[in-house]
RNA sequence: GGGCGUAUAGCUCAGUCGGUUAGAGCGCAUCCCUGAUAAGGAUGAGGCCCCAGGUUCAAGUCCUGGUACGCCCA
């Protein structure tokens, strides 16, 4: 027992308002101070490790409230394994590189595609570039501290470091080693604003609805059995893009699909017979000349625009079995430099790839009517041409999804280029096999979004046509020799100078040459930067440099235990770090992925400038508190879901949550530090756990049970399902335990019973903080600080995750508790029907329930308490007379019993005089019902639900087979000790309107207008003045010093003086 | 057009192994309780559990098809 005990109370007071926003930033500021993060980690340096990898976030623009959502689960399973020893490193990472960064750039130049950025100058524009990311990393610093996510920043890698970018190069050596790292010329994305080519996750991002021309081009034939006289027919060719007619260079049909000639009496065109109606409408007939597609191969038509030259030969029928009849004419026009499909087609047929748009995307300059011309500009002109030539069948709007550029939204162009590739195609089965072995979080994804995507594979487009990022480290001489460089030391040697200081970003590095290994001709490096994707998933070996450096940290931190980001990241980052890590090591760089839904705004849309519904994170942090929002993040509906984020749902955690907490904790600290006081060294005075009186038992049993259901959720990453086991125990301990525990708290340690509720209620605290903490770091944190007891560790970040203590589970016991307060439930129905009110006592109560005969006297005594009731009967004792039954057949039971015949008994049980059944049922332990087509059977009690109600004069409340009826026959004693109980709650009212503590002793003097008032106030005067605290309970006018109170309705005055 | 997901009260969402009065919170209304509380309790608006089939003694729950919405992709 500490001697300085009784001066110096046990715990801080904890006030009973508080405000989050400035609660968190003192600990934001002691967590700064004492370096508990820092600790944290040192403190399980020993321990297992649990490997995080942090998705980096690209440091362009502002952070938002959706970077909230994915660096809460980043932070939550951390604090959670940390907590249960292992020790789990942090470092924070940026990726530095890619578009975004400089189209912002250029925003900020005033510059406007690449010609402007050659004339400023590369070096200068990089530069710009490398400044820009920093200063958004400050915004992205600030947020992840705010929001309590723990993740060493000061030792972050940043993808655009000279030890990052060797890591990258030292990759795509290995990749070029294994043959996998080629270039092709191939139809890719390309936009002619940006002069790049888009991988397939940008493309993804960028697709908009927008409404096209849809036009049915006339192409006469000028061979074959339909051509020649004034009655030639026309190929009937269909497309969305009128632009690409200029180098119409063939028709593709299917070989196997019929084509026939269909005419309106003027003139005759040649379409796919399915398509017939729906590609000519009414007033079309077939002539009745058919032909396979096959039987069209070579028929040469005249092209639709004379504007470009062909060297060779051009414009006929070719095959291609990707035709289809689903829509269109089922004849497609073919223009190789603008389609996957029509290159491979074209080349089959050796036609030449004729492609007028420059990179730019406007016609070539000299070219008649369009030159010059932006493609996407150029649709009308073309269309009115073919219009007045009489080439145009006919033209409508169609309105479709086309790709644009996902930074600067320019619709995209198609575009024959060579570009260099990552053969992932190869690895297919490898990446379904890691796959296979990965732990997705909702496990849909795995099969489903993310394995659909593996299947479908395709190769990795590498290489952009852009400046600030990896440089492509492929030297080519003359000869078209190719030589990787894994490194600066590698590159210093080939080129024969001392290379290692070198920015290896461009202009630098395009200006470093070398003499080509196998010819010994000028190799200079192709011009392309890479993919800022293949950046990020290399950050497993890249963030510390391997295998240059560190290479035994990077080992001993691959694969990741954990991964996390939000959904859109399917084809984003999990697929790199995937692709990257079974590529380079034959093996996926994560075990476990958790995949987040989408944050939107409270209108339920994407927040967006141009809605103007944005939230802000920082001052939605200011206004309810971190821990609030990090609450909704993790524990708000489904995180696998889209999920709308406002102010009504983080108030409604403040309160529901938050703040019961609190309150919990701060009535705790209230009672703790009054009288005499408790501290944790008294918790031994407490009675053994068997003895503590029921509800602590109960408590004790629900909180091990919310520590053991908390536990697997966060195992199994499942935050909501903790959460919502969290939310039913906060308010399991304030509303029921700390509500019924009251007056023991009030009476103080000293009682075996008061020893115990404080030593219960301590423990429930203790350990709930424990629980919380990972989800809500700041409040727990706080609240440690105050309950801790000298020994424990200063934050509870650095104390040790909570264990089930079986034995005090009590499953038996949490279900009679719930049986009673279901009762409790039902009697205040009652009570609220019947309009007496719950200060009224009340003589009895009577009960019909399965399980009541089991309750103790102790949890009965619970029911009969918190009703206001004196007794409480079985509703069997009352009398037969009395009561009704109703009998229903229990379907579980008896469709185990009897499957299909069930009906026939559920019927017979209906049918039953239910009082009898009943009758027979108690007397003989069973009944014996006949039943259709079955003859006897003999029902056991558990077939049946029997409910039970009384007849007239009572207050009757039922639900679920549960009946409570309360007595509302009141003697003149109940109605005396009802004026009893009114008169404490106006002497409490006084109490606390008068400013009085709750420790504060009384004197009080009363006069009642009313004679049964008078005689409840005599009667009931010792009882009342040990409730209130009064010394002196009396009839009398009292002392001048006393404040004056009453109650004209019931007739009462008094007077309330404090006691010296 | 394809893949994936969602659909339950006015709103946001739970709903376990298929079992017969389908729940919670919020909002609103009326009332009750209150010496920890920004808290708590009761009642109300009569829920086409999206629709149609199917399986089953029994379907919000399982199966098939459809519709709407969302995301991803063509």
């Amino acid at each position: 027992m500490s001697p300085t005990r009784h001066t110096d109370p046990p715990f801080r007071a904890l006030p009973a308002q508080v405000d989050l926003p400035a609660l968190e930033r003192e600990v934001l500021r002691r967590w700064s101070s004492s370096g508990v993060f820092e600790q944290s980690l040192k403190q399980t340096e020993g321990g297992p490790s649990w490997v995080f990898y942090e998705g980096p976030p690209t440091a362009n623009g502002q952070p938002g409230v959706h970077h909230v959502e994915a660096r809460v689960f980043k932070d939550v399973f951390p604090r959670f394994k940390t907590m249960k020893g292992y020790h789990v490193e942090r470092k924070a990472g940026w990726d530095c590189h890619g578009l975004p960064v400089e189209v912002a750039v250029e925003k900020e130049l005033g510059l406007s595609g690449k010609k402007d950025i050659e004339e400023f100058g590369i070096a200068e524009f990089n530069d710009r570039c490398r400044e820009s990311v920093l200063r958004n990393v400050d915004a992205f610093t600030e947020l992840t501290e705010r929001m309590g996510y723990w993740v060493d920043l000061s030792q972050a890698y940043r993808t655009m470091d000279a030890s990052y970018v060797e890591s990258v190069w030292w990759a795509l050596k290995a990749i070029h080693g294994k043959g996998l790292l080629v270039r092709d010329f191939r139809i890719s994305p390309y936009c002619p604003r940006c002069g790049t080519t888009l991988s397939d996750h940008e493309l993804a991002q960028g697709y908009e609805t927008v409404t096209d021309p849809s036009v049915y081009v006339r192409l006469p034939l000028t061979s074959g059995p339909l051509s020649g006289g004034a009655d030639a027919a026309s190929l009937l060719v269909w497309t969305t893009t009128p632009w690409t007619l200029v180098s119409n260079t063939a028709v593709a049909v299917h070989p196997e699909v019929e084509y026939v000639v269909a005419t309106d009496g003027a003139e005759r065109v040649v379409v796919a017979e399915p398509l017939l109606g729906a590609a000519l409408g009414e007033g079309w007939t077939a002539t009745g000349e058919r032909f396979t597609g096959a039987q069209m191969e070579r028929w040469t038509y005249r092209r639709p625009f004379e504007l470009v030259e062909f060297a060779e030969p051009a414009h006929f029928v070719v095959l291609a079995d990707y035709v289809t009849v689903e829509d269109g004419t089922g004849l497609v026009h073919q223009s190789p430099a603008f389609g996957e499909d029509d290159m491979r087609t074209c080349r089959a047929y050796g036609l030449p790839v004729v492609n007028p748009v420059r990179a730019d995307g406007t016609f070539e300059q000299d070219l008649d009517l369009v030159g010059g011309v932006f493609f996407k500009t150029a649709d009308a002109t073309l269309v009115a041409d073919l219009r007045e030539r009489g080439l145009l069948f006919r033209h409508q709007d169609y309105e479709h999804s086309y790709p644009h550029c996902w930074r600067c939204h320019t619709a995209l162009l198609y575009y024959a280029l060579p570009s260099w590739y990552i053969r992932t195609t190869r690895i297919k089965d490898r990446l379904l096999a890691e796959n296979e072995r990965t732990n997705w979080y909702p496990a849909t994804i795995k099969n489903g979004r993310y394995g659909e995507w593996l299947r479908n594979n395709i190769d990795w487009a590498l290489s952009r046509s852009r400046y600030w990022g990896t440089p492509l480290p492929l030297w080519e001489c003359p000869d078209s020799h190719i030589t990787c460089v894994g490194s600066l030391a590698e590159l210093g040697e080939l080129a024969g100078r001392e290379l290692s200081a070198l920015d290896p970003h461009r202009p630098y590095v395009d200006d470093v040459t070398l003499p080509c290994p196998e010819c010994g001709l000028t190799a200079r490096r192709v011009p392309e930067v890479i993919d800022a994707w293949f950046d990020s998933g290399s950050m497993p070996f890249a963030q510390w440099g391997a295998p240059y450096r560190n290479q035994e940290r990077f080992e001993r931190s691959y694969p990741a235990q954990y991964i996390c980001e939000a959904i859109d990241q399917t084809r984003g980052w999990f697929y790199s770090l995937m692709a990257v890590g079974t590529l380079v090591f034959d093996r996926s760089s994560y075990e476990n992925v958790v995949c987040l839904g989408h944050i939107l705004a409270e209108d339920g849309r994407k927040m967006s400038k141009h809605l103007g519904n944005i939230l802000e994170p920082i001052p939605v942090m200011e206004r309810h508190g971190a821990d609030a929002l990090r609450w909704f993040m993790a524990a708000s509906g489904s995180p696998w879901a889209p999920r709308r984020v406002g102010h009504a749902a983080l108030e409604e955690i403040v309160r529901k949550v938050l703040l019961t907490y609190w309150n919990t904790a701060s009535f705790f600290v209230l009672y703790a530090r009054a009288g005499e006081g408790w501290d944790p060294s008294r918790a031994a005075e407490a009675p053994p756990y068997a003895q503590r009186p029921l509800l602590d038992r109960w408590v004790l049993a629900e909180l091990n049970r919310t520590v053991g259901e908390v536990d697997a959720a966060l195992e199994d990453f499942d935050t909501a399902r903790a959460g919502r086991r969290l939310t039913e125990f906060v308010d399991d301990l304030s509303n029921w335990y700390v509500r019924r525990s009251r007056r023991r708290f009030w009476g103080g340690a000293a009682t075996p019973e008061g020893a115990a509720a404080f030593a219960t209620l301590y423990e429930c605290l203790e350990v709930l903080t424990r629980l919380m903490a990972p989800i809500v770091p700041f409040l727990t944190d706080y609240l440690w600080d105050v309950l801790r007891t000298p020994d424990a560790p200063e934050s509870v970040h650095l104390a040790s995750w909570p264990q089930v203590r079986t034995e005090l589970l009590d499953p038996q016991l949490s279900e009679r508790m719930a049986l009673a307060r279901r009762l409790v439930e039902l009697g205040r129905t009652a009570r609220a029907t019947s309009g007496v009110r719950t200060r009224q006592p009340l003589g009895r109560a009577v009960v019909g329930a399965a399980g009541f005969d089991a309750l103790s006297p102790e949890l009965r005594e619970v029911i009969a308490d918190e009703l206001n009731v004196a007794e409480l009967h079985p509703l069997g004792a009352v009398g037969g007379e009395l009561v009704d039954y109703t009998v229903k057949p229990n379907f579980r039971e008896l469709g185990r019993r009897f499957g299909k015949q069930t009906p026939k008994v559920a019927a017979a049980v209906g049918a039953a005089d239910p009082a009898g059944l009943v009758h027979r049922l108690r007397a003989d332990g069973s009944v014996s019902l006949t039943a259709a087509e079955l003859g006897e059977v003999r029902l056991e009690p558990g077939e049946l639900v029997v409910t039970e109600q009384p007849r007239e004069g009572w207050a009757v409340a039922a639900g679920a087979g549960e009946t409570l009826a309360l007595d509302l026959e009141l003697s003149p004693e109940l109605v005396r000790a009802g004026l009893a109980r009114e008169v404490v709650r106006l002497v409490q009212d006084a109490r606390k309107s008068s400013g009085l503590d709750i420790s504060d002793r009384v004197d009080v003097w009363w006069s009642a207008a009313d004679k049964e008032l008078r005689r409840a106030l005599t009667d009931f005067g010792p009882d009342i003045a040990a409730e209130v605290l009064a010394g002196t309970f009396a009839e009398g006018p009292g002392g001048s010093d006393a404040t004056e109170h009453g109650d004209p309705d019931l007739g009462l005055s008094f007077r309330l003086a404090r006691r010296g």
